[in-house]
DNA sequence: CTGAAATACTCAGTGCCCTGATTAATTCGC
DNA sequence: GCGAATTAATCAGGGCACTGAGTATTTCAG
């Protein structure tokens, strides 16, 4: 009775949305490298010898995620990772050749299959999608860290002041 | 140079916009029960004594993952899972007092959260938000299955049927 | 009625995702 | 210079998500 329709959580529609796109990744993109794997990829034909902690920044992978994706790029032989002289903790990353060349054939099927993915939408709606779902994630993302931006010692923090 | 823009790519998008909504349940929600858990909740209060199978299909999880979810919610009291006797294999399950109660409670949090989820959106814009998402959404489910529909019975389905 | 197919569930294995605790290296305060 | 934060990475642990293989039960074909 006090069921409620999940077509309405915007959580439930995230990884419904998620799984579909794994699925189509699976059989359009690669069995092998997976979506994350890929933009870690990305993120250092970008920026060649970037930290991991940068990279997990640059792609949206927090500290132990991004430890085991890299771990699992490096098994496979597609990147390297030495100390970095100039700093101990750091370990330094850089595509091999066999990294750069599965980027650059994944980045193709990749373009396809967002076609493929987004073709139910017209132009117009696909960068509207792009905007509606870039504006909840940053705005969810801004309330991480909610005391830190500059906020003058005034604070008359006004949420709901009065009904 | 070969680098491509992520945030262009609704894979990418679909899963920052999962962590968003992780990360804001854990904080408004609940950090014991997680939304795959509480739409298992959801979908038997709606329709009690569901099998396993069924459950999963009503809130799109896996044989695999749903039997987890399951094991977890039955561990800590929420649901009563009885073999069905009309059919053995079946497991039915149904909600604990417990699993109602709860159910009750975060229905509330969930709502309240998915208003700050939403809340860079205009109303238009949420309805939009929604409807652009399930379309891609769909649509990619539909791939999944492609030839089912109307395979012609030419199809000599010869497996040896004369011994 | 009986053997084959279908079905519900389980199990093993891989990978993503997060938090909290720990270790090693660097930087900062004094 | 040296001890105290800070920072990069690791480890342990819990949960979600998928596939392929295996078990038990039911259904279907002949």
């Amino acid at each position: 009775m006090a069921a409620v329709d999940l077509t309405t959580h915007p959580g439930h529609l995230a990884r419904r949305l998620q799984q579909a796109h794994y699925l189509l990744w699976n059989t359009m993109v690669s069995e092998e490298i997976t979506s994350p794997q890929f933009a870690v990829l990305n993120a250092l034909v970008a920026e060649p010898g970037l930290d991991q902690r940068t990279v997990g920044e640059r792609v949206g992978l927090d500290r132990s995620t991004i430890a085991e994706v890299i771990s699992r790029l490096g098994r496979r032989g597609l990147l390297d990772k030495v100390r970095d002289p100039q700093d101990g903790r750091r370990f330094l990353l850089r595509l091999t050749d066999d990294g750069l060349r599965t980027h650059r054939k994944l980045a193709v099927r990749t373009a396809r299959m967002n076609q493929v993915f987004l073709a139910p939408l017209s132009a117009a709606e696909q960068s509207l999608f792009f905007d509606l779902i870039r504006r909840v994630s940053d705005a969810a993302e801004g309330l991480r860290n909610p005391a830190e931006p500059a906020v003058p010692q005034g604070q008359a923090l006004a949420n709901t002041t009065h009904t």
